[in-house]
DNA sequence: ATTATTGTACGAATATCTTCGTAGCTAATG
DNA sequence: CATTAGCTACGAAGATATTCGTACAATAAT
C-alpha cells in the first residue's frame, strides 16, 4: 500500500482542499495567509511538489491550475493514526483512545455516538 | 508550556529509555539497531543532540554516560496526541476515537475498559 | 608495555523541508 | 499598443534532520 506521509505544511493545504474542493493557489494561499505568513509563491511550490509527490492532482487546460487532493482524508487519517497508535502507544489503539478522552472535554452528544459506536463493535465482534 | 517535538528517529529512542530506563550509548543502540541499520556514532549524535535540546539527561560521572529520558512518556503521548488532533482531526478528539476504534481490533477487556472510562467521563460531566 | 577495544566529541556530507527571488508568459487595463 | 497585474516554472538559499568518518582518550587484553 502506497504510503501517505504528508508533512506539517503539506497538511494545511490538503486540509483546506478537503474542506473547500478543487481550488486554485490563490484560493488556499489567501486562506493560509490568514494564519500564517508566507509568500504567494511559497504555496504554489508547495502544491507543486504536492503534484509531484501525487498527494494532488491539477487541471492545467485554463491558464490559472485548479488543484484537489489526490488523497482521501479519511485515508490520510488513518495512516497517520495507526502509525501514531504503532511509534507513539506501543500498538495499543485502546491506549490511545483513553488519552483521547481524558483530555479533550467532549460533548454529550460525541459521548453518546462513541458509545453506540462502541456496541456495535462489540457485538461485531461476539460474531 | 515547553514543546515537546521529537523527530521521528528521537522518538524511537525515548521509547526504549521509557521502557528500559536510564541506559547507555550502547544499550539503546543494540536496541534499535535490531530492527534499523544504522552506525553506533549515529545513535551517539542522535543523543547527544536529544541531550542538548532536553530532551534526555545524563550521567557523566563514569566513562560510559548513562542517559535517561527528560520528558515523560506521558506528557509526550499528550501533546503528540494534541497536535494530531488539531492538525489532522480538526479539534474534534472525538472523531479521533471513532476512527481508532473502528481500525484496530481491540480486545473484549480494552472495550471493557473503555466503556467504563466512557461512564465516568459521562458522571463526572454531569455535575 | 604494546595492542585492541570501547567510548566521546565533533565536523561534515547528505537528505529533506521550507522559503523566496527572478524570469518569462498571458491576460487585462489604460 | 504599452503598461500593469497575475500566473507558472525554476533555481537556490536557509533550516532542520540524519548519517557517518575520524580523531582522540580511557580501559581491557595479550
Amino acid at each position: 500500500m502506497k504510503q501517505i506521509k504528508p508533512t506539517e505544511s503539506e497538511l494545511e493545504i490538503l486540509s483546506i482542499l478537503w474542506e473547500k474542493g478543487p481550488c486554485t493557489v490563490r484560493e488556499v494561499h489567501d486562506i493560509l495567509s490568514a494564519t500564517k505568513d508566507a509568500g504567494y509563491t511559497t504555496t504554489l511550490k508547495l502544491m507543486q511538489i504536492m503534484h509531484d509527490k501525487e498527494l494532488l492532482e491539477r487541471d492545467t487546460s485554463s491558464k490559472t491550475h485548479v488543484y484537489k487532493a489526490a488523497v482521501s482524508q479519511e485515508k490520510t487519517r488513518q495512516q497517520l493514526l495507526n502509525k501514531m497508535i504503532d511509534t507513539v502507544f506501543g500498538g495499543s489503539a485502546s491506549s490511545l483512545v483513553m488519552q483521547a478522552l481524558g483530555q479533550h472535554r467532549s460533548s454529550d452528544a460525541e459521548l453518546e455516538k462513541i458509545r453506540e459506536y462502541l456496541a456495535e463493535i462489540e457485538k461485531q465482534q461476539k460474531r
